[in-house]
DNA sequence: TTAAAACATGTAATTAAATACACGTTTAAG
DNA sequence: CTTAAACGTGTATTTAATTACATGTTTTAA
């Protein structure tokens, strides 16, 4: 089984939990699994008429108000089946993770750059930004550990995101001491 | 100034160390900077055309052995200009890193199913290699504080690659560890 | 009550990226 | 000496992704 174009995957992962609207899962990126992976509107909505003429989803028309029409997605069983055995095939690809800011570091040779400590700490906002906003994120949706096994994945891959930009954060404090 | 098409900045940026070929660039995207972008071959000629006409770089001609014709670019005037520009831009924008496996995590409530384990332990292994890879690169290549100093830049993300590599390495084990 | 924000769905056009095709040379190891 | 690996440069095709175009409804806050 070849497995690539995963936001299909993803689109049948987020409808194998509740069903939803093309514009519920573009929301989904701008919220939790943006932190992983992201996609917009116009890719979502060509990609969910291929997979429902491939029999892996459904939808049902709903009418909001008076005469707004939403398409109501949901997994059929074949679209179950193949979300469970993207999510039981190895994982052996490592992305690289696309970090414009470390590369433009790579190329500043000179350790008394005088602008690496600006960009240093440009970078440290962003990412303790970032950190607080994870971290309400966590306190908000996270707060028991009841919610926490109730959507175990997500609360996972939260703490994974946390982890990772203390992780970055940490870096640049360190590499702060040292610049100047 | 609109800075997008990153793979551009990043060629100027190899071409203000050394001057190179577009095969050395290709080499340069399986090596270091591969951990923060990739790019192939393909994606890399055009664009050397492309730069060079634009005025960016250029090439002469060298002969390896009888007839082997290298094209070997360096920067222009121009080239040195826009690469500092991209340089000193602000860097805003913190791009999703696309994990797939992060995404298979999202899909597994249950935090009894019985597939996490080995997921978790498949992962760790990964990037414990990583790691282990990146580590040896650095004592290769980074020994003393002199040779940190002398390519700063690539010794700062190459630090940062390892912490990153440790950092999800040690959240897999601890979240291994709240798994069984 | 009205205007802005959010909801909702699509297509078109462009650009970035990956994969495949295509060809030839040089070097190093067996 | 021969062959495989590495060096070297390109194009063609396809797929993924972004940006822009396009349109209309409902809800919420001023």
């Amino acid at each position: 089984m070849v497995q690539k174009n995963k936001l299909q995957y993803i689109i049948l992962g987020l409808l194998s939990e509740h069903e939803l609207t093309g514009y519920d899962i573009a929301k989904a990126f701008t919220a939790d699994i943006g932190e992983f992976w992201n996609a917009n509107h116009s890719q979502i909505y060509p990609l969910l008429k291929r997979l429902e003429t491939a029999g892996l989803i459904t939808h049902q028309l709903s009418i909001t108000g008076e005469k707004l029409e939403k398409k109501v997605y949901s997994l059929t069983a074949a679209g179950q089946a193949q979300l469970q055995e993207w999510l039981h095939e190895p994982t052996t690809e490592l992305t690289a993770s696309k970090d414009e800011f470390i590369l433009k570091l790579y190329f500043i040779q000179d350790a008394h750059d005088p602008s690496l400590q600006p960009m240093l700490t440009e970078q440290l906002l962003l990412h303790q930004a970032k950190l607080v906003h994870l971290q309400k994120q966590m306190t908000r949706k996270f707060a028991d550990k009841a919610s926490q096994l109730a959507n175990y994945g997500h609360y996972l891959i939260l703490q994974h995101a946390i982890d990772r930009e203390q992780g970055y954060a940490d870096w640049l404090t360190a590499t702060l001491k040292n610049v100047d």
